[in-house]
DNA sequence: GTCTATAACGAGATAGAC
DNA sequence: GTCTATCTCGTTATAGAC
């Protein structure tokens, strides 16, 4: 680990909580170091010391927030459940995200591809990767249990969950309306349950059969 | 209409046109006058003549684009077919977007949101208020002649289909993969069709009963 | 309607003291 | 590890000539 003199609660680490809060609400192009020293109370300069450059601190950001997503899946795949309890899980991470009136860290970047130094985009790319991963593995455990149900590869069926994900928190976001993620979240958890296992009482059940 | 002397093609819409190509590949927070006056060969100053500030340039740029959105669904509407046809037509207006390398205007803003002037805002909730009615009226048209089928709400279910096409956009422009949309919006469609019409063939139907 | 010129500010970043 | 001080550049915006 870094060296470090003074100040105990490492400083680096509070400079990527502020930073994270930030590029959550305001995007990588919305704040500055000038917004991080303000509320920490130091100054840019000592800002500089922990992360020579913006682009520095963005790759950082990116490096702990997949590493930390990483761990709640574990977390979720030790939990040992089924797979549609393991998919609950994972929308309620979401779910989680914008209760703390935020978006997703990487959605945030994604919009802002384009305009992200290089190191940035290659970890943005890098974090959907892992999440789709991580899905694929629980679809297809799931459709060999039988209680999920999707046509096409279970990798596409992770790709459609996590854009049904990123577009419901992105609106949500911008319409301050929760229940707006909630209908998409049960509309994606509710078009991959298997026909037998699909309640009626969904708000919404994307192909479930109307009765 | 606005006064003007020598420049012919209005400077004021050419203006439009780039700032718009802007926001939807960088950002609102991603560009800046010089970029625009840079590429038209023109002063900062004559920007600033045109549109004051930036917050007003930006506003006209969500007026002029729900303006022209509402004309091609109103072009849909007047092509007179099914409502899947309608959908399917609506879903290809998303795909342009992105074969042009663009993002959605309002969905670039709508990550940015938070960053924005009011009366930005104010304009970006409008374009997803008109989006959602549309498809509302198109979901309950065919609900009525039996060629969609969803459970819950048509607005709702509307709402479900603009977060899907947002989300997907979003990370197939991270992406640079196409494919990554056209699998989102083939479920977005899939799981809209009533079970008699929907096809064996999609490369992913959400909740459909696979065989 | 466009220009030159500049104001006024904030950005990311660096030098060097403590 | 943090500071003061400063640099350089880019940003939005304005004043006033043509």
């Amino acid at each position: 680990m870094p060296e470090q003199a003074s100040s105990r609660p490492e400083t680096a680490s509070l400079v990527l909580d502020v930073a994270q809060r930030l590029v959550q609400t305001r995007g990588y192009n919305g704040f500055s170091y000038a917004d991080i020293a303000a509320e920490l109370k130091i100054t840019k300069a000592a800002l500089h010391y922990h992360f020579a450059t913006k682009a520095q601190l963005g790759r950082a950001l990116i490096g702990r927030y997949e590493e930390s997503f990483a761990d709640l899946l574990t977390a979720i795949d030790d939990a040992g459940s089924d797979a549609v309890e393991k998919l609950t899980a994972y929308i309620q991470l979401y779910r989680d995200v914008l209760q703390d009136r935020r978006n997703c860290l990487c959605g945030m970047l994604a919009a802002e591809y384009q305009t992200l130094p290089e190191v940035m985009q290659v970890a943005v790319t890098q974090f959907f990767d892992m999440n789709e991963a991580w899905l694929e593995r629980i679809l297809e455990d799931g459709r060999q249990a039988g209680t999920v149900a999707f046509a096409g590869s279970a990798r596409d069926a992770g790709r459609v969950i996590v854009a049904g994900l990123e577009g419901a928190l992105l609106l949500s976001r911008a319409t301050q309306d929760m229940a707006r993620f909630d209908i998409t979240a049960a509309a994606v958890l509710g078009g991959l349950l298997a026909p037998a296992r699909r309640p009626g009482d969904l708000a919404v059940s994307w192909g479930g059969t109307p009765t």
